[in-house]
DNA sequence: AGCTGGTCCTGATGGC
DNA sequence: TGCCATCAGGACCAGC
């Protein structure tokens, strides 16, 4: 489910509600999701005041004084308040604990993380995890330029290079298409084919992209929420993702879909060339 | 049965 | 030949 949008909408909402409050316990309640949950956690966090809630990518980190909490939601994952007297649903694998609050984890599919960064192991940057990400895309380090020269001498289409988080962090599958679309590129394209001037929209285009997804709250397509339940809106506002033989909301071409690397893309054939 | 928002790992390939 | 970077595919999992 969550791309950088849906993970920014939850970050925000909860830097806004989490932030400043203690932890008066933390429950797991599965030995693991994609890994391990670590053993301590509730004697790494317990007592200790939520001091910030930040974002690598898809990554949530919630700091503390002795370290930070990473959080990943993977393809399923959503976390939210949750009323104390509300009974655990199915595959509620972890919870944070304030005074006077309950945040819930809850991931069907079990593909996203909770783990530990300590503080004595350095800025959680340092994480294996998060050691060779790609750059932030609203960072002044990603642009055109950037695009440019990382893309040279690559064969892979364009799509895929997105996705990978190599370059750039934070574009899944619903806006490497929906940024594809906007720039006008063709997704498969071979990356190092494209034009420094394409490039250049290109960033652009996934800037916009990803900030009037963020805007709109994310995308609920099946089952995103935020951190106080409200459902995103801005696959409403998609201009191919999802809409296999509807009208091109530019030209009114149907819209095609295709598999890259056994994902589905979708793009309309006379705006991107 | 086949699809779904992510991404790590492995093994194959290709260039120098 | 060997080393490296690159790339494709599989794996993980539940729900619809």
């Amino acid at each position: 489910m969550p791309e950088l949008p849906e993970v920014e909408v939850v970050r925000s909402g909860l830097a806004a509600t989490a932030v400043g409050r203690r932890i008066t316990g933390v429950v797991t309640r599965a030995p693991a999701l994609r890994w391990p949950i670590p053993d301590g956690l509730p004697e790494r966090l317990t007592g200790w005041v939520l001091r910030a809630v930040e974002r690598r990518g898809k990554y949530l980190l919630f700091a503390v004084e002795p370290g930070w909490l990473i959080v990943h939601l993977g393809m399923s994952g959503t976390i939210a308040w949750t009323p104390p007297d509300r009974p655990l649903r199915n595959h509620d694998h972890f919870e944070l604990q304030f005074a006077g609050g309950l945040l819930r984890l809850n991931d069907p599919r079990r593909f996203g993380a909770v783990l530990w960064h300590d503080a004595s192991e350095g800025a959680p940057e340092h994480h294996p995890l998060l050691a060779s990400l790609g750059v932030e895309p609203f960072s002044a380090a990603f642009d055109g330029d950037l695009l440019y020269r990382a893309t040279r001498g690559r064969r892979l289409a364009i799509k895929q290079l997105l996705l990978s988080g190599t370059v750039v962090v934070g574009v899944g599958n619903i806006y490497a298409s929906e940024s594809l679309f906007r720039a006008g590129i063709r997704p498969t394209t071979a990356a190092g084919r494209i034009s420094r001037a394409r490039c250049l929209t290109l960033a652009q285009a996934i800037r916009q992209t990803l900030a009037a997804a963020i805007q709109a709250g994310g995308s609920t397509l099946r089952d995103f929420v935020a951190s106080d339940g409200a459902s995103g809106y801005f696959q409403n506002e998609c201009f191919v993702y999802d809409r296999a033989g509807e009208p091109c909301r530019v030209c009114a071409t149907p819209v095609r879909v295709m598999r890259q690397q056994q994902r589905s893309t979708f793009w309309c054939p006379r705006c991107q060339t």
